[in-house]
DNA sequence: ATCGATTAGCTAATCGTTTCGCTGGAGTTC
DNA sequence: GAACTCCAGCGAAACGATTAGCTAATCGAT
């Protein structure tokens, strides 16, 4: 690999001359300058982002922690992140923590020691697991999605209440009373907002929920399929079931139809959520869209002012609407 | 941030002995590294990676470059790279072309930019768009799912014409004799792979297929779905549809239900590429599903080797045959 | 005692950039 | 023409690790 002394030589410059030329950051005569460009050329020289970013201290990386890639909202997510970050001219490193609080501190270390210009995490535990005296202020980082609300970070999520309320007002207005939640796990933050507003939305309708009809699962398919399976060997089963994520509502999915039975014809069905063929398949699924788009904006918006700031400005606390999207899966009763 | 030589001072000893405590390369005296190990405690010393990077001319970086990570395919590699990477201590850096060459080809510059250890690319076009005799030697890639016979890498793909053949067959399996493809872009080396496995094995059956049954989507959702609606707006439609892809199936499905239609009663229909919940809605999709962990392994494996190893050994082209998963979306006719 | 081998730990060079601060020639002002 | 200011370009010092090569201490063998 040709280096920026090899070009100097090649051109008959300086090295300071060649950096010059690179980055554009100082004037060059037109003659040198034109020099150094055929030199670059001739030994096809490429500038090393490590040299580089060992000297002026910014790699122009950003770091990426979602819990579950394969979760369409964290999909989507990563996919509109990866765009505007490259727009901005940031790489994204992308960190899979599968669910696993062990790994996703393994990673936060990892992209520290990358020197990451500011990490986006979407945690997958709860508050106690975290330490976070420690961490190094010049690092930016926003949290997303799954946020508790006393972090010292920028945090951006829905607001999960609403969208349980929501979700739930809507299958109170077709006229269901008897309506189950399969929930997330217990003491989740996010999962324990969305039942918050199944909670308060049946309790203003008048229809205090009943027990065995809210049921914790893990946020994947598997536990949305066990979970559904339970509420429909119920002796006197549900006539809606609110699924608190996508994920599980497909497990939900998968049992209605092992049971034999049909949505929305045997039982109704809406989750928190979207996804893009939500709306491909019959029934077209009713869900609680997040705006994952302002998520990914907001995120690299807050880490961009960060990192350039000198003042520390005060954090922010972003808190987005759903919107509800309608389709077929909640039918009149 | 503390450096090494802050440490060093901290337990008085050389940086060279922090260095050699913390890479454990070297034998340290039980006596000093307690000391050392103190320290770093102490100062909360973290090495920088991007220091030893430059000294040691490796990142444990590799770079994954893939056009479109909504497409479940793709996720489920994404998935599957990440998790092994991780695994072996290296990091991702995530790459979305967006099926944009140009795109991909910035990133590829950005990814050599920052010495990545290993590139694995899913190439957005084809063979003529790219310039790869000016390729570093030294930086090993990998092309996995869309690649030509002839670079001078290492390649990895599906047994695409089994795939279309296998597929087509299970249709006329079934007594379809109507049969229609929704293929891919023109010129698309997989697209053209899994036309030609449709088309012999058409011509095996003495079916030779019709001229206006054979559709070129662009292998998203609404290419399926021009591609679904013309066919079904034809004057004598077909009794099945063999779709390309994932995203073009999805296309076809909604085509499908907005023609009132329903699928397999009026119009069978299969494609390759299996997604987590293809079986999760009715009807259950019919795929030849690709080994995706088998490609995420293969590709780390590639790398790895090429990375240590000194005699450059040949190059490898591996070609995986799919799983063909028969749920039920196409009917007995 | 002397020599050589062994070894813990240190000094200093190195990786490839960026950038501070200097130099020397050209242009301007009296 | 002396005294100034400019400014293009250069030399060399960072950045923070790794590591080759050296030093001095220890030990055993002769």
């Amino acid at each position: 690999m040709a280096t920026m002394r090899d070009v100097a030589v090649e051109a008959s410059v300086s090295v300071a001359t060649v950096s010059a030329c690179v980055s554009g950051r100082r004037f060059v005569s037109p003659e040198l300058k034109a020099r150094v460009e055929r030199a670059i050329a001739d030994l096809g020289y490429q500038p090393d982002g490590i040299a580089r970013s060992l000297r002026t201290g910014t790699t122009d990386l950003i770091g990426l922690v979602i819990p579950d890639i394969t979760n369409p909202f964290f999909t989507e997510f990563v996919r509109d992140v990866e765009l505007l970050a490259k727009a901005d001219g940031y790489a994204t490193i992308l960190a899979d923590s599968n669910y696993e609080v062990a790994t996703e501190a393994r990673m936060l270390g990892l992209l520290r020691q990358q020197r990451v210009d500011g990490i986006i995490l979407c945690p997958a535990g709860e508050r106690a697991d975290y330490n976070f005296a420690a961490w190094p202020q010049e690092l930016p980082m926003v949290i997303v999605d799954n946020a508790w609300t006393d972090t010292p970070f920028d945090t951006i999520t829905l607001d999960n209440v609403t969208a349980g309320a929501d979700i739930t007002r809507h299958i109170l207005g077709l006229g269901h009373r008897e309506i189950a939640m399969v929930a997330g796990p217990r003491g989740n933050h996010t999962s324990d907002q969305r039942l918050t507003g199944f909670v308060r939305a049946m309790a203003e309708a008048g229809v205090p929920p009943r027990l065995d009809f809210i049921r914790h699962g893990d946020f994947r398919e598997a536990g949305g399929y066990a979970q559904g399976m339970a509420l429909l060997d119920l002796p006197q089963r549900p006539s809606a079931i609110f699924v608190a994520n996508n994920n599980m509502l497909i497990g939900v999915m998968r049992a209605i139809h092992d049971r034999g039975l049909q949505a929305p014809d045997d039982i109704s069905v809406a989750s928190i959520d979207d996804f893009p063929w939500a709306g491909a398949f019959r029934p077209g699924l009713t869900t609680a869209r997040q705006p994952v788009r302002l998520f990914a904006q907001h995120a690299l918006r807050l880490i961009r002012q960060r990192c350039v700031e000198q003042t520390l400005s005060p954090r922010e606390q972003i808190m987005l609407k759903p919107d509800l999207i309608i389709r077929e899966s909640v039918r009149r009763r």
